[in-house]
DNA sequence: GGGACTGTTGGACAAGTGTGCAATAGGTCT
DNA sequence: AGACCTATTGCACACTTGTCCAACAGTCCC
């Protein structure tokens, strides 16, 4: 009856993806149904399921798309120095966003849905496994330039990250009961730390734009 | 039809939060529905909304009853000692128990639906406190003996939690992405440099028994 | 004993869920 | 032009959800 645009199915399938992150980041994953999907995009319900077989796969390709989207920003963003410390210190500034909760609160969620949804373990696991193995990168990189110490990179990245995560997450699912920016200051400090940087090194060198 | 047995308010409402937790910990928070609960308990589901108002408060209050009986065993076993830097260590030990996932679980489920239930994030948010404020009780303790070295026992608890629920996280989330022995060692590792401590001396003073 | 209180039942209710499918309509190819 | 393909619709299906409520039954008091 209404004219509704037909797309090819590439398009279609971005388009579902598209709005289902809307309505992921409105109503969380655990509530995101095909329907509220459907109405978001404007078309019918059926729709979704002539192109994904189940919500499960649904919800982890629309969280796999944000996620790889945050992290791709993230690498692209390194790209502006060439500077081992320089590079740590963006990494940081991106890592947690104040504008930027739901991102966080999307990570909740898949941890949480992870135990019941395999697909979006798989999902929340290979790219937690390359945040880590960024942050890696970048020690090692930082260790090979003679700027950084560091005899264990791999324990100390996951240590990093953990640090943040966990921090990040008491200031979003309790409304900050941790300031973020307090959150931020304390997870470089421990990086400075461990990898023998000057103190405030890491906060200096941030550049903080965007 | 069935013999069922009549109980008091106060036990009845034991009984209906004790079958709640048990249904949360093999479905998951969001899962928990009250026809389950009545079936674990074996009585109707009427009964349940007899006693709570919503599902809400139910769950908020039998993740209330876990967690607060997981501080409460935690600070018991801290009687055991009074060395400051032994209490430390018993508080660690206890903190991420291998056995025990679905605790860790539960707190991923809690975090990740405080966005989208205020009875629970209350909960979640006042027990994260109570833990935080129990490290940092432990370290003024260890400070004023002496033992420790500390400016910022608040900032520094809070780090120590962090790091714990961040490697933690990772182990149960992802299925031992990260190792439990490790994340064990490095929050420990953390917390020796912080309060500047004797390396491993939290390891070797963990009596670890139960 | 009889009455009153209330813990408990079992099902009604409307709203919502994921999934599947015949029918329709828009576009492309020959 | 007609034939064909398939993106899209709109709804049916069976099931689950939280909430509510009249009726039943166990227990205690008078």
């Amino acid at each position: 009856m209404n004219a509704v645009p037909r797309m090819t199915p590439d398009e279609r399938r971005a388009a579902i993806v598209d709005a289902t992150l809307v309505v992921m980041v409105r109503q969380g994953i655990a509530a995101t149904t095909a329907r509220d999907v459907a109405t978001e995009m404007g078309t019918s319900s059926g729709l979704i399921h002539h192109y994904f077989a189940s919500m499960d796969d649904l919800l982890a390709e629309a969280f796999d798309r944000v996620a790889s989207d945050d992290l791709a920003r993230t690498v692209g963003a390194l790209d502006a120095s060439d500077d081992p410390v320089q590079r740590l210190a963006i990494f940081f500034a991106f890592y947690i966003r104040a504008d930027e909760d739901w991102g966080m609160q999307l990570w909740l969620d898949a941890w949480a849905e992870a135990a019941r949804r395999p697909a979006l373990q798989r999902t929340s696991r290979r790219l937690n496994e390359a945040w880590q193995a960024l942050v890696v990168e970048l020690i090692r990189d930082g260790v090979r330039a003679g700027v950084m110490t560091c005899d264990e990179p791999d324990a100390v990245a996951w240590q990093i990250i953990s640090l943040l995560d966990g921090l990040a997450l008491q200031a979003v699912a309790h409304a900050d009961l941790v300031a973020r920016d307090d959150a931020n200051a304390w997870a470089r400090r421990y990086a400075e730390d461990q990898l023998a940087l000057e103190p405030e090194v890491l906060r200096s060198k941030a550049t903080n734009r965007r």
